[in-house]
DNA sequence: TCCGATGTCTAGCGCTGCTAGGAACGAGTG
DNA sequence: CACTCGTTCCTAGCAGCGCTAGACATCGGA
């Protein structure tokens, strides 16, 4: 039994290498620089190693978006949590933060395809808990409005400007301007 | 003069041959199947020909994409014009509407990174164009705020609302009470 | 001590964007 | 008419990609 269960903690332990290898890869040189040689070459084993874990390339994103969207709903629920009064610009602000801070990251859970669940109930529980506190800010503000339609489009807002922005499509240097303008027609 | 003007029309013709062939092969197959071999085929020249005309592949997607932008920008204007009274609603829908129906060529537009110059003077015409619609668009609506600063906040939130419902973030059940929410709150 | 299963590696497939080098063609000159 | 020179285009190939088949070694159990 011993000999089976360390060779199953091994295996997590490299399965969890390949993740961070993959994570680390992409957030220093982008994604483009990921590649499964590098990335056998990192974890210190051959190419097809990789494909004992995951299906693919793609599996191995999705595990990393996995991983993110785990840590921003955490940052968000930090975020609301320490707010006092109006949480929703704390909580806009530290999703901003993130996307600027990991852009990489924020690209695998966000910009590329990955196919995991997103608007469903089976969408993974870290996806619901970030979309959820989102929610919780916007509820004191959405008057009339269905809740959940408005949360989804105040993140499409926020969604938008980032990746707008990070692609130059729109000046950095206004980011704080439109971040204030979004949200205060989102309080009206 | 002429033998050389037919040569030059000729390779003028090629060039939007190559462009075109770009175009439909993306949006009939996504832009996954336009590889430099597969558009060689198309306009039955050799691979090395393409590089005559553009510097590479991005290059060919900025060509593509700004054919995209001024059709975007004819049909914002279209739709701004034609409407009656506070113009937003017609706009953003005419916007909608275009990334809808062109999924691959909006990619090239917003998504996918082509170095073409944005939000500065040196923007192409037809970028700066429908750009001008957008803030037409807005101004009556923009109260105290700035224009411009409004305009890309509310330009981000429609981009948003797209490109996450076209990979399938957003149900897509919902998105016309999504529009509606963001024009509302835009126009408060 | 041998056997069978498990785990890993080497090698290779078909594809990608891109380029070097040579062949063929046509215009201009003696 | 013959010849050279420039241009245009193609064949062939490079390095790298995601992914996989098949050989090989290693190791627990009989």
């Amino acid at each position: 039994m011993s000999i089976q269960a360390r060779r199953e903690r091994e295996r997590a332990e490299r399965e969890r290498s390949i993740v961070t290898a993959a994570r680390g890869l992409a957030e220093t040189e982008g994604w483009d620089a990921v590649t499964t040689r590098r990335l056998a070459a990192e974890i210190e084993y051959s190419q097809p190693v990789l494909y004992s874990h995951f299906k693919g390339k793609g599996a191995i994103m999705a595990a990393v978006a996995l991983e993110g969207f785990a840590e921003l709903a955490a940052e968000l629920r930090a975020a609301r949590t320490a707010a006092s009064g109006p949480a929703l610009a704390a909580v806009a602000a530290a999703y901003a933060a993130f996307a600027e801070r990991h852009p990489a990251l924020y690209d695998a859970m966000f910009t590329h395809a990955v196919d995991l669940p997103f608007a469903t109930p089976e969408a993974p529980a870290p996806l619901k808990e970030g979309f959820g506190e989102l929610r919780e800010a916007i509820r004191p503000l959405a008057g009339d409005d269905d809740l959940e339609v408005l949360t989804e489009t105040f993140w499409s807002g926020l969604h938008g400007l980032l990746t707008l922005m990070r692609s130059g499509r729109l000046r950095r240097e206004d980011h704080e301007r439109r971040l204030a303008l979004l949200i205060s027609r989102f309080s009206g």
